[in-house]
DNA sequence: GCCTAGAAGCAAGAGATTTGCTTTAAGGTG
DNA sequence: CACCTTAAAGCAAATCTCTTGCTTCTAGGC
């Protein structure tokens, strides 16, 4: 989210909005690398000095903006049993990460984020999802021994933290597949 | 290594080198956020447009020092099995790379790298340790069944990615029995 | 309806970055 | 070995970015 809580409906919130909406239509016009903090700020009605007060400087403005596009906008589709709601939330969630776009994004996540901040909202908002899908998977009772829907901290580790390190260290060779087999190594093998 | 083939022993290495040393020593004198292309160039002797011409900023060039700096200067320990060579690996590794300079590092690495070679790089480095660990426990031999020695990747997914994961996105929480419970995880189940 | 404090605006100064042109030197050629 | 070619470095001027002290505005509290 945003660096500071502001007084939601006030100048301040009015002066972030316009911010945050003069840097997505201008990467989507002039592409990322053309940004600056004076183009923002003319955009966005605002002096370039606020930016620089408010957000430091043009990384840590792009951190937060590109959390914000990392927020995922709806729940993982419910595909009626576990193995399939997790395969299908890794292959979106690659399909969406490992886009160019979305490799930028959570470059600048991690970029502009001296506290570790922003990086530790999208590790967060990766971990919601999953915990949704056990959860509904517990839910549902029968599907599955108990004891054999995994933690979400060993989902983190098998599934989403190979596909983030893969893009963001190794782009080449991901798809779908991969994806599915990770779910597969961790759901075939009776481990937790 | 660096962005561009140099003739050895030509003046553009001469350049390239005393730049190199002069953004470790300032690094180390000034604090990493202090350092600019100019003070840089001031040290290394060269005018600053040549860096801004070789490097083309601030981020690349410092993406170019922190690769040499995560190369790994020595071989894993030798600890006569797979299991505890392994597990020595993983703990250095958590630890050189989640303290607060070796996470400046791999930030800085992942960074100014917009083709995505310097990062490729640190996971190549990682890899080959991983390699020459597993080799070794091949030629041991007896040891364990041929069958039950990982492949690289597996160790990756299951031991490298993680830590990187967790390193980057949740840095609160990580100590060497987390990476000791990894190795074991992974050589526990015969998993591959 | 006034006060206060936190932000935003403004403008000047300092510093970083870009760029066209000149100079240097590494490596190849006759 | 002297000469040529070419890539890279030096230089300097112009531009743009960033910082900062001060002023002005406005949301929210009294």
């Amino acid at each position: 989210m945003s660096r500071q809580m502001v007084r939601p409906g006030g100048r301040s919130a009015r002066v972030q909005a316009s911010v945050h909406t003069a840097v997505r239509e201008l990467e989507a016009e002039v592409g990322r690398d053309a940004l600056t903090v004076p183009l923002v700020a003319q955009r966005a009605g605002v002096t370039p000095s606020t930016i620089y007060r408010r957000w430091g400087d043009l990384t840590e403005l792009l951190s937060d903006v590109a959390v914000e596009r990392l927020r995922p906008d709806t729940a993982p589709k419910d595909h009626g049993a576990l193995a399939p709601d997790l395969a299908a939330w890794a292959e979106q969630f690659l399909d969406e990460m490992a886009s160019p776009g979305g490799r930028a994004y959570i470059r600048d996540a991690l970029l502009g984020d001296p506290d570790g901040t922003n990086a530790g909202q999208c590790s967060a908002y990766a971990a919601d999802q999953v915990d949704l899908i056990l959860a509904r998977a517990a839910a549902r009772g029968g599907e599955i021994p108990e004891a054999e829907i995994p933690e979400v901290e060993t989902v983190i580790d098998r599934v989403v933290a190979p596909l983030m390190y893969r893009i963001l260290f190794r782009p080449a060779g991901l798809d779908a597949a991969y994806a599915r087999g990770l779910v597969a190594g961790l759901l075939g093998q009776g481990d937790r």
